[in-house]
RNA sequence: GGGAGAUUAGCUCAGCUGGUUCAGAGCAUCUGCCUUACAAGCAGAGGGUCACUGGUUCGAACCCAGUAUCUCCCA
């Protein structure tokens, strides 16, 4: 017998993950025969490398997928790669400008093209890691959200919802990314805490007194007289707080509230603008918060959405002082070119200088900064594409309330529900080269048309302009891509080809998906949306379930990330422990939707049980047999098989309940608890000992049974073990094997509860060899006092082996000279010459005595309380006389040990 | 500022419609063991006023109210 003495993963793996591959396993097609199960993955993006968060993810889809195989289900697990607009453009303008290229020197065309060779070298990095880690993809059904057909999908779709009035062109305030130099949705704005600093800048009232008043005499005279300069200062200057001071120059107005006292005197007068100059109306709205600031609001609607609602309101005229890279332009008039950080800085030193500064505070606020680039959000006035959401969000909305689609943990129900009533017009452009090109034409007259391609746009143009000689040069497409989500929304739909062909097998098959495992960060950015397309263009919503994983964190709660360096190279993690030990270690500590703690001691953790799988393995490979012995086991056997058959009734309820962490513990405890250490032990031979042949064929239809319920979670050492155990046939794959459906075995409860009371009487022997450090082997006997000597007898063998006792007497009395225990309502002892402490024993029967006591006083409370004989179910009723009935004989046997002693 | 959720052993978490066990698991800790499958192991043990204060109930970790702390979402 040779098999290594510790597992050895990374012997193993890449060639089960082949063979795996070579036999087509993996691969889906429409099979009515089959219930279809299918998954997407959520694409990963191109830019990424597989990090922690990829690991769990894709691990607990593999589970899921694994699990519907061998349920006999026609599993389909499809992947892809999602092109990510922005990050992706980013990272290949960064690596063309480290050779030297700048993007602005090249055309469309020569910059895709750098482009997507980027994406052929660095696009499938992630999708090959992944099978690393086990996936079950079907790699055949690759998609990537930019392939001719999914664009061709994504036109469609925006074409369609242009025609339904879903989709419109119009002139909102965007969140803007000076850095990107793009549009964003709002969905992709961070809000960060921030101290910031509050400017009090002076705007001359226009006819006021027009003397400055220097700002040292406000500091050094005493209040009151402070109050009254302060007044006599406002009728020459309006005081207006702002942490913007290098917007003023975009300012159009101020506002007041017409119920603010202090500026009933300023109605309809006019201020000048600070260092600029320029004359400005005041104007009274309510919307002016008076508690805040000096109540005083300057008006920027360029630069402010509120602003913005106040300039139509008021009529107002937008200025607009930066330019798309955070730059000032020429209409700022002053700092023109300069950067908007820069500009805040000097100005605040110029309007010192100029006596236009009060003072500054600090001041707690938000910063709105980009997921994409870090970069500080402008907001700005720009044209852009919208998708219309009022409609598409109610109806999604109702799948998740009525269940429809179960959301779990249940949880995120509410968040998604507060995020649906509140949503807001979907921003759809980007000013971006990498992505869908936004399929409107522009004819010479400024009007546009939306079209599949350039002949139908060409035709509609045609036709709407009445120019029949209208040619395509004519013709200007919008230079805009679309946001990266306008594609993926479409993903479980435009993976089976659904748009292109919306009828074929696969979609009609396959579609709905079944499960749907992600971050609940994408929650609306992705999942909500998936549904809406989902409902709009297939009338059904494009998943089941929806499994929300947490956050990766390390052991101090912190998000991993590249830049703490906290983060494991996961493929580092699949190479020293196994991929087994990874995913079974991710998943020891990951209930849904609760962030992850990641600790290297639960992948030592999944290394170590897959080690212990190995073992239990190698002990039965080293069994002789022997034909001539009779059936020895017939009790563990049995108790075992009713424990299976329990067993797997628990899992498969944790795995309705999406409670992946617990499914696998509790097979990581039946192996290693149950079957392991004891029922190993139990049918173990002596050393050297032949095993009869009837409980080796049960022992080893056992481990097959647990390497099924193992696989989805352990995939690769289960196959190794599978195969090892028996010549298996060309298709014989454990990846294929049937999960094990068990009948309920008749009388499996009072099976299961004898076993634990014989164990329990093991375990207080045991108990005793370590009290009285007398080593596990040392031959002992033990006599029972009991009325359930059937117990004894039918377990005897078993309570021998397991406690190494030579025999089991009953007796009626303590033995003389003995330690002794109670188990159920028996009392055990353990004859020990000479190694009795006498005033030990006692204290502890005392002990033991005294508690019971009490908690069967608790009992005897509640039975003799009328009101609970009444109201309590009569289950409860019964259960408690048990408790007191138990209680009893336990008081009577430790009396008498007492007594005896 | 508005909303949601959480608080149970040293850590991470279960605990279903209140009632099996005067509170469970894994890890960690402690004790003893290199016992012929496994020291990546075996056997055993200790450890909790279920955040706090009230209330409802025969009975509360669980239901209700308030307080404190934390997390997330939205502004």
């Amino acid at each position: 017998m040779s098999i290594a003495k510790t597992y050895t993963p990374a012997d193993v793996e890449a060639k089960w993950y082949q063979r795996w591959q070579e036999q087509g396993f993996f691969k889906a097609k429409p099979n009515p025969r089959k219930p279809a199960y299918s998954v997407v993955i959520p694409p990963p993006n191109v830019t990424g490398v597989l990090h922690m968060g990829h690991m769990l993810n894709n691990t607990i889809q593999d589970v899921l997928v694994r699990r519907a195989r061998m349920q006999g289900k026609e599993a389909c697990w499809v992947p892809g790669t999602d092109h990510a607009s922005i990050a992706t453009e980013a990272k290949v303008v960064a690596l063309l400008k480290e050779q030297g290229i700048e993007k602005r020197d090249l055309s469309r065309e020569e910059f895709l093209t750098h482009a997507w060779d980027w994406k052929e070298k660095y696009g499938g990095i992630i999708l090959e890691q992944l099978k690393k880690l086990g996936a079950s993809c079907d790699w055949d059904r690759t998609r990537f959200t930019m392939e001719p057909e999914l664009t061709e999908a994504v036109l469609r779709v925006f074409v369609d919802l242009y025609q339904k009035g879903q989709i419109y062109r119009g002139i909102r305030m965007v969140n803007w990314d000076p850095q990107g130099r793009t549009a964003i949705s709002d969905e992709e704005v961070i809000a960060k805490d921030t101290v910031a600093k509050m400017y009090y800048l002076r705007y001359e009232v226009v006819g006021g007194e027009n003397s400055a008043v220097k700002t040292e005499n406000l500091e050094t005279e005493g209040a009151e007289q402070h109050e009254a300069q302060l007044s006599a200062l406002t009728s020459k200057f309006l005081l207006i707080a702002t942490s913007r001071p290098e917007t003023i120059m975009a300012d159009v107005a101020v506002a007041v509230n017409p119920n603010d006292e202090r500026y009933t005197h300023l109605h309809g007068q006019k201020v000048r603008i600070p260092l600029l100059g320029r004359e400005i109306p005041v104007i009274l709205d309510e919307y002016v918060a008076m508690d805040f600031g000096t109540g005083g609001l300057k008006v920027t609607p360029a630069h402010d959405l509120n602003d913005y609602e106040l300039g139509i309101k008021h009529n107002l005229p937008v200025i607009d002082i930066l330019n798309d890279d955070g730059t000032l332009n020429e209409k700022a008039q002053l700092y023109v070119g300069q950067d908007r950080f820069a500009v805040r800085k000097q100005i605040a030193k110029d309007l010192q200088e100029a006596g236009l500064l009060e003072k500054i505070e600090d001041y707690n606020s938000v910063l709105q900064t980009s997921e994409r680039t870090g970069a500080v959000i402008e907001p700005k006035l720009s044209l852009q594409w919208f998708c219309k959401m009022d409609h598409m969000a109610k109806k999604a909305l109702e799948v998740v309330e009525n269940d429809e689609i179960k959301l779990h943990p249940p949880k995120f129900k509410n968040m998604y529900r507060v995020w649906m009533e509140n949503v807001r017009d979907w921003c759809i452009s980007r000013q971006l080269w990498w992505g869908q090109r936004i399929p409107a034409y522009y004819l010479p007259d400024g009007s546009f048309v939306v079209a599949l391609n350039q002949e139908q746009a060409l035709e509609q143009a045609r036709e709407q302009s009445g120019n029949a000689n209208l040619q395509l040069t004519d013709l200007r497409q919008d230079e805009d891509v679309l946001d990266t989500w306008f594609s993926s929304w479409l993903w479980p739909i435009s993976v089976f080809d659904g748009f292109k062909d919306p009828d074929n097998a696969d979609i009609n098959y396959f579609y709905p998906t079944d499960d749907l495992v992600t971050a609940p960060e994408i929650l609306f950015f992705w999942v909500a949306r998936m549904i809406m397309a989902g409902l709009e263009y297939r009338k059904e919503v494009p998943f089941r379930n929806v499994y929300l994983t947490g956050i990766v964190r390390d052991d101090q709660g912190r998000k991993m990330s590249k830049q703490l360096g906290n983060s494991p190279d996961p493929l580092d993690l699949i190479a020293t422990y196994g991929a087994d030990g990874v995913r079974t270690g991710m998943l020891f500590s990951s209930p849904a939707g609760n962030d992850l703690l990641f600790d290297i001691k639960l992948v030592e953790q999944g290394r170590n049980f897959t080690n212990k799988l190995w073992n239990a393995f190698r002990l039965t490979q080293g069994w002789e047999v022997n034909a001539e012995l009779p059936f020895a086991s017939a009790k563990a056997v049995e108790w075992f098989g009713a424990k299976l058959q329990a067993t797997v009734a628990e899992l498969d309820e944790h795995f309705a309940k999406f409670r992946m962490s617990d499914a696998l513990m509790t097979v990581y405890k039946l192996v290693w608890d149950d079957f392991c250490s004891v029922y190993l032990e139990m049918v173990k031979p002596a050393y050297q000992a032949p095993i009869d042949a009837e409980t080796l064929k049960h022992t080893i239809g056992y481990l097959e049974t647990l390497l099924k319920l193992l696989h989805p979670f352990m995939p690769f050492i289960t196959e190794e073990i599978w195969h090892e155990l028996k010549e298996r046939g060309p298709k014989e794959y454990l990846c294929v094997a049937p999960w094990p459906k068990l009948a309920p075995v008749a009388g499996g409860a009072e099976l299961l509860s004898r076993m634990d009371k014989a164990l329990d009487i093991v375990a207080g022997v045991r108990n005793i060899r370590n009290q009285k450090g007398l080593g596990p082997n040392k031959p002992l006997t033990l006599a029972a006092k009991t009325d359930d000597a059937q117990l004894l007898q039918d377990y005897d063998g078993i309570i021998r082996k397991l406690a190494a006792l030579t025999e089991v007497t009953l007796t009626d009395a303590a033995p003389a000279a003995s330690v002794g225990f109670v188990s159920g309502g028996s009392e055990f002892f353990v004859p020990l010459e000479g190694q009795i402490d006498l005033g030990a024993e006692k204290a502890r029967l005392e002990k033991e005595l005294e508690y019971t006591r009490g908690f069967r006083d608790t009992v005897l409370k509640k039975l003799s309380n009328e009101k609970f004989v009444q109201n309590a179910k009569p289950d409860v009723l019964e259960r408690e006389r048990q408790k007191q009935t138990d209680a009893e004989s336990k008081i009577a046997a430790l009396e008498q040990s007492l007594a005896a002693l």
